[in-house]
DNA sequence: GCCGTTTTCGGCCCGACTGTTTTCAGTCG
C-alpha cells in the first residue's frame, strides 16, 4: 500500500507551492487529491496497474503521471525540484499557530529564515517587529509558540478527550439563556484521534455564555474571544472552541463547525451549483439573500438534494457520491449491538466477576456477553490452563440458568504463540461458544514471519475472532509490522472474522482498515476488551469506528442473536484438527 | 491542477478574529 506515500507527498507538494506563492488553487488541488488517497479504499498500486487512476476523485491527467512516477520510484522529479528551490526546512514553520505560507516566504525573503531554529534566533534578536506586515505582537506569539511546540497537546484518543468535553458541556447547558449545545468537529465525527474541542450552541444571551465559557474552572488560557467564537486553551493544554449563534441558525452552524472542512467544501460547492448560498449560519439564495428554513441538519441536507448524512460519514470519502446516488449503507447503531465479543473477568486479569459483568451487560440491555480470558501463556495477566477454563464454563452454565432473555457465552481469548500455533488444545476451542485469538507476546518479529504468524493462526479454522488485529495502542505502541492485506484475504479465506477492539486506547482495526476488510468479504466483531464492567462504556466507540467503516449490522457478528451466533461458529469450527 | 446545471475556459467555500494597518491581509477552522 502506497496511498499514504502519495498522499504526504502531494501535501508536501501542496505545501511548498504555498510558500512560493504560486496558485493557490493549484495548491489545493494537490490538497484534494492527497485527502482522496487517504480516503481510498483500495490500493493505488492496483488502480495504476489497471490504469484507472482516473476514476480517483481530483486526479487529472498531470496527478495521474505523479502518482505513477511516486508508486514506481517512491518520489517524483517535480517534488525533488520544489524541494531544490525552496529550503524543504521551511515546513516546519508552519506547524506554528498564526504562521502560515505567507509569513514563512517573508521571513525566508527578508530574513533568511530557514528552519525553526533560525526562527527562535530572530525571535530572540527583536528582528521580526522590523518586518513589514509583521509586529511586536507578532513576534511575542511566535516566541510562545516556540515554546508550546515543545510541550503541545497533540492529537489524543477520542476516548481519553470526550469525557472532558462531556463535563465541559454539562455544565454549560446550566448558562442561563442557553437553548442548545452540542459538540461538533472531529469529536462528533468520532475520529480516533482528535486535536481539539469544539462546541456549538444558540443561545438568547450569548454575551453570557461567552463569559461563562471563557471564565470556566477547566480553563487555563483564553486564546481569542468574540462575540461569535471564542477559543481557549483547557488545563492539560487542550485547545476549545465555542460558537454561539441565534436558534435559528443553529443547524447550519452545526452542520459548519461537525466538518470535515473537505465535506463543507464540497456541500457549499453543491450550494452554489443550485444558486443557493450554504455558510455557517443558514442556506440561502444566492438572487436575494433569502434564507431557507431549516429546522434541523436533515433539512439542510434535503434542501440540496441529499439524504442525511450521519456526522462519522463526512470525511469526503465517497459519502456525497454515495448520497447522491442514494447509496449510503444503513450503518449501526448502538441499540443494534446485541452484545460485546470480548470482555475478561477477576478469572484472568480482569476486575469484576461474572455475575457483576452479566448485570452490568443486561443493565446496558445487551442478549449476551463473551467472556474471553487469556490463555496459559500470558502469564501477567494470569491466564487460565485449560483445566481452569473448563471449570470457568461450568461456572457460566450455571448463571445462564437466571435469566431467559440473557446468556454469557463462553469465550477464550487465546494466545496467538510465536509459531502461530495457538495456546489452547483444539477439542476445547472447539467446544467454546466464542474464540477470540490474540498476539500477546514477540511483538518485533519481522513482516513476513509475524505476517505469517496470524496467517496460521486464522487457517487453523479454530479462530473466530482475531482480537485487535495490528496490536497497536494510540499514542503509545506502532501496529506490528505486518501485511495486513494477506491477513484480511487469509480471514476471508478462513471465514473468520477481524475485531474491531473498541477498547479506548486501541480502537484496532481503525476505520479505514475496517471497511477495507468488509469490501474483501470478512465480517466484522465488535468487542470492548473491558477489563472492568466500567469498560463495557467503550462500546460506543468502537460503533463510532464501524459508522466510519461504512459498517451495517449485516456486516457485524453483534448484531447476530445469540443462538445462530454460537451455532454458525461452533458448526465452522467443528471438525478442524487445529494448527 | 481540476472540472463542467458557469461545460474546454474561467472559475475554484465562506466567515470570524487578530494584528498591523488606516482599509486589509493572513490565518484558522
Amino acid at each position: 500500500m502506497k496511498n499514504r506515500l502519495v498522499a504526504q507527498l502531494f501535501e508536501e507538494i501542496a505545501d511548498l507551492l504555498e510558500i512560493k506563492g504560486e496558485n493557490p488553487f493549484k495548491a489545493r488541488s494537490y490538497r484534494r487529491a492527497a485527502q482522496a488517497m487517504e480516503a481510498l479504499t483500495r490500493d493505488v498500486e492496483e488502480l495504476a496497474a489497471q490504469g484507472a487512476l482516473l476514476e480517483i476523485p481530483g486526479v487529472g491527467e498531470a496527478l495521474e503521471g505523479k502518482i505513477r512516477e511516486i508508486v514506481a520510484t517512491g518520489t517524483c522529479r517535480y517534488l525533488e525540484d520544489l524541494r531544490r528551490s525552496v529550503p524543504p526546512t521551511l515546513l516546519e514553520l508552519l506547524a506554528l499557530p498564526g504562521v502560515g505560507p505567507k509569513t514563512v516566504a517573508t521571513l525566508y525573503s527578508t530574513l533568511g529564515v530557514q528552519c525553526l531554529a533560525d526562527l527562535e534566533v530572530a525571535a530572540r534578536e527583536g528582528r521580526l517587529r522590523e518586518v513589514r506586515g509583521l509586529g511586536a505582537k507578532k513576534e511575542q506569539a511566535i516566541l510562545e509558540g516556540l515554546r508550546m511546540a515543545k510541550t503541545r497537546a497533540e492529537r489524543a484518543p477520542l476516548g481519553s478527550v470526550l469525557p472532558l468535553a462531556l463535563e465541559l458541556m454539562e455544565s454549560l447547558k446550566q448558562v442561563p439563556g442557553v437553548l442548545k449545545l452540542s459538540l461538533a468537529g472531529s469529536l462528533r465525527r468520532c475520529r480516533e484521534t482528535v486535536r481539539d474541542i469544539d462546541l456549538v450552541a444558540a443561545s438568547d444571551s450569548p454575551q453570557e455564555l461567552m463569559a461563562a465559557f471563557t471564565s470556566h474552572p477547566l480553563v487555563a488560557e483564553v486564546l481569542s474571544q468574540g462575540d461569535t467564537r471564542s477559543s481557549v486553551r483547557l488545563h492539560g493544554g487542550r485547545q476549545c472552541d465555542l460558537r454561539v449563534v441565534g436558534e435559528e441558525e443553529f443547524p447550519a452552524a452545526l452542520m459548519y463547525l461537525t466538518g470535515s472542512k473537505e465535506h463543507n467544501i464540497r456541500l457549499r460547492e453543491r450550494a452554489r451549483a443550485r444558486g443557493l448560498k450554504l455558510n455557517e449560519y443558514g442556506l440561502f439564495r444566492e438572487e436575494d439573500g433569502a434564507r431557507l428554513d431549516a429546522g434541523a441538519e436533515e433539512e439542510i441536507y434535503r434542501l440540496l438534494g441529499l439524504p442525511f448524512i450521519t456526522p462519522e460519514l463526512r470525511e469526503d470519502a465517497g459519502e456525497l457520491e454515495a448520497a447522491e446516488a442514494g447509496r449510503l449503507p444503513p450503518l449501526i447503531a448502538a441499540e443494534g449491538v446485541l452484545g460485546d465479543l470480548h470482555v475478561h473477568s477477576a478469572w484472568s486479569d480482569g476486575v469484576d466477576t461474572l455475575e457483576t459483568l452479566a448485570e452490568a451487560a443486561r443493565a446496558r440491555g445487551y442478549r449476551y456477553l463473551a467472556i474471553c480470558d487469556h490463555s496459559r501463556s500470558l502469564t501477567v495477566a494470569r491466564g487460565l490452563s485449560p483445566e481452569r477454563v473448563w471449570a470457568q464454563w461450568e461456572e457460566i452454565e450455571g448463571l445462564n440458568r437466571r435469566w431467559q432473555d440473557f446468556r454469557l457465552l463462553r469465550g477464550t481469548e487465546v494466545d496467538i504463540l510465536k509459531d502461530g500455533s495457538l495456546d489452547h488444545p483444539a477439542d476445547l476451542l472447539r467446544a467454546a461458544d466464542v474464540v477470540v485469538g490474540s498476539v500477546h507476546s514477540h511483538f518485533r518479529l519481522d513482516p513476513e514471519a509475524m505476517t505469517a504468524r496470524v496467517v496460521r493462526a486464522l487457517s487453523s479454522g479454530l479462530l473466530d475472532i482475531l482480537g485487535h488485529p495490528t496490536g497497536r495502542i494510540l499514542g503509545y505502541r506502532e501496529p506490528y509490522a505486518l501485511d495486513l492485506e494477506a491477513v484480511i484475504r487469509a480471514a476471508a479465506q478462513a471465514g473468520a472474522s477481524l475485531e474491531i477492539n473498541a477498547s479506548a486506547d486501541r480502537l484496532d482495526l481503525k476505520d479505514a482498515d475496517a471497511r477495507r476488510a468488509r469490501e474483501a468479504g470478512v465480517l466484522l466483531a465488535l468487542g470492548t476488551d473491558a477489563h472492568s464492567q466500567a469498560g463495557l462504556y467503550d462500546m460506543a466507540l468502537g460503533v463510532g469506528v464501524a459508522r466510519r467503516a461504512w459498517l451495517g449490522p449485516q456486516d457485524l457478528l453483534n448484531s447476530w442473536p445469540a443462538g445462530r451466533l454460537v451455532e454458525t461458529l461452533r458448526s465452522r469450527r467443528k471438525g478442524q484438527a487445529g494448527p
